[in-house]
DNA sequence: AGGTCATCTCACC
DNA sequence: GGTGAGATGACCT
């Protein structure tokens, strides 16, 4: 597997892509998306993965992949961008890894999915909408999105007001300081 | 079967 | 406006 970084300036954010090629098709499969504080991050990560970093000058060689960065930088600059319609017009093929294997997951992906640039929501509004009350069990799907960005999860905070979490828990400030900027991206004040 | 969890509500202060 | 306990349902081992 192979995986390329995008990093931003403002955010003091890195952005890495992981992808294969698939044996049939042989187009770009977007595998993963994670976010790094700094560098030694992302290379410790590429090696217990086993990841092939990709350079920038070897770009050419990677069409789509160029394509999926310059999105990434738009995005990233704050232009007003459907990210989702925009990667959907790449020849990449999103894997929806076989995480989400129940009902009740691939509702919760359907549903965020759906919300577009800028657009909030809360845990418990995806309850109503997908007919459970399990507003605690969709932060437990959303934690494991191997496609953050793609699958919008930063849109979605507590009924509170408050941000709610992102990327699990582990480093609480920075999690939510990206998702909060992620989100001033979008134009939210909000939160 | 029992533990975990990116929540919510309500009752305090 | 902050905090903590309890309810809660889906998921994982």
């Amino acid at each position: 597997m192979s995986a390329i970084y995008y990093k931003s300036e403002q955010l003091e954010l890195i952005v890495l892509v992981s992808f294969n090629y698939g044996s049939k098709d042989g187009r770009v499969h977007l595998k993963n998306i994670k976010f790094f504080k700094n560098l030694e991050e992302v290379t410790s990560y590429l090696d217990e993965n086993k990841l092939e970093l990709i350079e920038n000058r070897d770009f050419n060689n990677f069409d789509s992949i160029e394509d999926l960065i310059k999105i990434l930088t738009d995005y990233f600059s704050g232009k007003s961008i459907n990210l989702i319609e925009e990667i959907n017009s790449l020849n990449i093929e999103i894997d929806f890894n076989k995480k989400f294997t129940t009902k009740f997951s691939q509702s919760v992906i359907r549903t965020v999915m759906q919300l577009k640039r800028g657009e909030i929501t809360t845990y418990s509004e995806i309850a109503d909408k997908i007919g459970s009350k399990a507003y605690r069990a969709i932060g437990n799907v959303l934690r494991n999105n191997p496609l953050p960005l793609i699958i919008p999860c930063h849109r979605v905070v507590k009924k509170s007001g408050n941000i709610g979490g992102f990327m699990g828990k582990t480093n609480k400030e920075w999690e939510q300081n990206l998702k909060r900027n992620l989100l001033q991206l979008e134009g939210v004040t909000r939160v």
